[in-house]
DNA sequence: ACCTGAACACCGTTCAAGT
DNA sequence: ACCTGAACACCGTTCAAGT
């Protein structure tokens, strides 16, 4: 459903490899809003070859992720039964982030995916959140969470992270991470007063 | 130095203040990357005239958030004599945050203007970051806050928690902030092994 | 001293015409 | 069945010419 066509004609599987493999350097150099039209150039074809083959931005991004996302999802699985569900989770936490990294912006991606049930990248999105909030229930089970912890808290934190992995540091989104994950095991902190400064919208 | 120069021709002054008032118009429906073509033609000016008053996108969301930041910077420093010295810290994220939620998109101009000395932005985020340190430290005194929390980690949480606020939604963001803030109390979480499965880069 | 708007470079997206 | 590339709409930025 999601991949490349059953049998292509062996010009247009060569221009899709192309298309993937310079699409793939562009995103690591640029990030994944690198310019599409570079990307079609590179591979040596025209521009309507690449909106032939992916309809927009998600579809060849998804595309791109998909090998990824199936080893990623796997490794989810697998934690599922593993000894120290409090460790599980941080492990869980931690490869997505590291897996969002790959490309600069990604986080945007996967934010504009998960509300959009349209998008080439949502049921991606569905699952890495579905993994998280099994993970984080298995956690809480064994009372190594707190119990008002949701599991969209962990696809926020997950996607919060990633985006500070590339806005920011590598290092200060896993330290973002570690005091976070801390905060689900503890007690809950300080509440939360509006100040009088303070004028939204 | 960052503020409209002193004495300004008397239409040039008009022209300025059309910008400004439909610069903000835009960034408040648009997001702070709204298009500056369409913001000169709604003042009534030619796009020349736009870059004539402010240089680069950074600049116009500057002298939009002068004021804003000047009170928000101003309730920080009240901060620091609060009796409650955690509930102080999060009475700043949580303002941080809620005033980056003006303009969509404030999070990540904020990220460069950190990493950017020659952003227009450069300072407000030092300051903003100054003030996170030093009610963090206060906090910190007052045993409200682990010992091995940095300054950095309060400037993370709030950019993220502000992207997280644009990108998924008010009320996540605000979980983010509670659990993350619970973590900084608290006892550290679990480590950070790499599980196998994960192949970064 | 300030404003205008054409000019240039760039990008996303579509689609009629080709092979 | 697939590819081409011109065409259109759009945007950021500069700068010579105006007033």
């Amino acid at each position: 459903l999601t991949g490349p066509p059953r049998r292509l004609r062996a010009d247009a599987r060569r221009n899709r490899a192309r298309l993937l493999a310079e699409a793939d350097a562009a995103f690591r150099e640029h990030g994944a809003d690198a310019a599409l039209e570079g990307i079609a150039r590179r591979a040596g074809v025209a521009i309507g070859t690449l909106y032939g083959h992916f309809p927009n931005r998600h579809a060849l991004v998804g595309a791109l992720l998909r090998d990824r996302h199936d080893t990623l999802f796997a490794g989810g699985d697998e934690l599922r039964t593993a000894a120290d569900p409090g460790q599980a989770l941080r492990t869980w936490v931690d490869a997505v982030v590291e897996h969002a990294a790959t490309y600069g912006g990604l986080a945007d991606l996967f934010a504009a995916g998960a509300a959009d049930a349209d998008s080439e990248l949502h049921v991606d999105c569905a699952r890495m959140a579905a993994i998280g909030a099994a993970l984080l229930e298995r956690a809480r089970d064994a009372g190594a969470v707190r119990g008002d912890v949701r599991g969209e808290d962990v696809f926020v934190l997950m996607n919060a992270a990633a985006w500070a992995r590339t806005a920011l540091s590598a290092e200060q989104a896993g330290r973002l991470v570690g005091i976070t994950l801390a905060g689900m095991a503890g007690p809950a902190g300080p509440g939360t007063p509006r100040p009088s400064w303070s004028d939204p919208g």
